[in-house]
DNA sequence: ATTACTAGTGTACGAGTAG
DNA sequence: TCTACTCGTACACTAGTAA
């Protein structure tokens, strides 16, 4: 069920072939013996795969009729980006920012919750250099490729801020990466942990209140670069 | 010697990790036991793994002193490099374009003897609905990123044109794709299966005399966004 | 048509060790 | 030290075939 130990490069291979017939997203009907085809091997090597796949809970197979239907599972897609993501980083170097353009909305207020939180503060100080302004600007990503570019976000290490207790609960640690705000004010993007991501958003802070210093209001286009060391 | 048949996912992670430490452009002091460490094998697996891509000619050993030194060949990298051009394919999709931005310059004008060919004149008006004017705009690249996504192109299907024979000679196969020319005007890039690649230059092609329609002289900046469909 | 069992085989691995 | 040989084993593959 749990995908704790790396995926191997054939487990990998056969995601990244899984994904291009359409099991990425939803569910794709593939045959054992297409991906068979696909992978250069035999209908039963594929099937046994893909077998071996949903043991390590990085597929769902579901019988349908007479053929299987296939999707990557959280963590199968994970890893897909994990290896991107690191692919990316040797080949074209990890020195560029990434250009990020959404537009402003209003949010659940859960980024704020967590920046307001006094536990954190010190640890914003030292490694940011500031104290963010209690409350963050959520601009929401439309295009599909800022999507995916956010989602390597989650993959890399960026500067963790520890997490702390109150007595009452845990809080855990939150993960920041420095970035230039409208190519001109510093700040930082926000990355929580969750158990369940959306992707499609982005949560700036900064040592100001950026709705006011920029003065935008729901809806107005913002661009954020993030910044690598 | 050749490497004709694609490497196996094992390869190419090796490949992968190769590169990571060092080996991707020159050499680099690889001990098989460091490689075995960071692929999860034993140094003689390690070992066995690197003749086996010396045999197939992804990589250069050489034994220097009381270790060796490993290199990727150009097959080799190519190899790395188409993977990862799939993967950014599969998971970014391909209908975003590329953008260029380059420095105009005077080159070599090969590629002006290339397009001024009869053989290759019916199969552009057919294949990109123009004849081309006999010479290209060559820009030169600057960026790394640029270089790298132009290295790309090198890769991908494109459009291809057909070689022929005039009887004196035979005249190889060209690729294009669709482009647009400083943000209005219609063309292709030319890329030419030579036997070595500069990967700096972007030789562009149209139906007019880019240099006269835009008032282009050498040193000047132009933008090329590359099409997909 | 599918999927996936069983049996047999090749091969990639780790251990030991020589150069 | 290093690389890389041989050997024995474990496993992933193909073929055949049942459901």
């Amino acid at each position: 069920m749990s995908a704790k130990t790396r995926p191997t490069a054939q487990q990998l291979s056969t995601l990244v072939k899984l994904m291009e017939l359409g099991a990425g997203g939803s569910d794709a009907r593939v045959s054992s013996s297409t991906l068979g085809e696909v992978l250069g091997l035999s209908q039963q090597a594929a099937s046994k795969r893909l077998i071996e796949l949903e043991r390590a809970g990085l597929v769902r197979r579901t019988h349908s009729g007479r053929g299987l239907t296939v999707a990557l599972t959280p963590p199968g897609r994970r890893a897909v980006l994990v290896h991107y993501g690191e692919l990316k980083q040797i080949i074209e170097g990890r020195s560029r920012p990434m250009l990020f353009a959404g537009k402003v909305f209003t949010g659940l207020r859960e980024g704020a919750y967590y920046v307001s939180l006094k536990g954190y503060a010190a640890h914003f100080r030292s490694s940011l250099g500031f104290v963010p302004f209690p409350g963050t600007l959520n601009l929401r990503l439309a295009a599909p490729s800022q999507v995916v570019q956010r989602a390597q976000l989650n993959l890399l290490r960026g500067i963790e801020v520890p997490g702390f207790e109150d007595g009452r609960r845990t809080y855990g640690p939150v993960k920041c990466f420095r970035a230039e705000v409208a190519g001109k004010l510093p700040g930082a993007i926000l990355v929580i942990e969750r158990t369940h991501y959306d992707d499609s958003v982005l949560e700036v802070i900064a040592p100001v209140n950026l709705r006011e210093a920029l003065g935008l209001k729901d809806g107005d286009g913002c661009q954020v670069s993030v910044l690598f060391d």
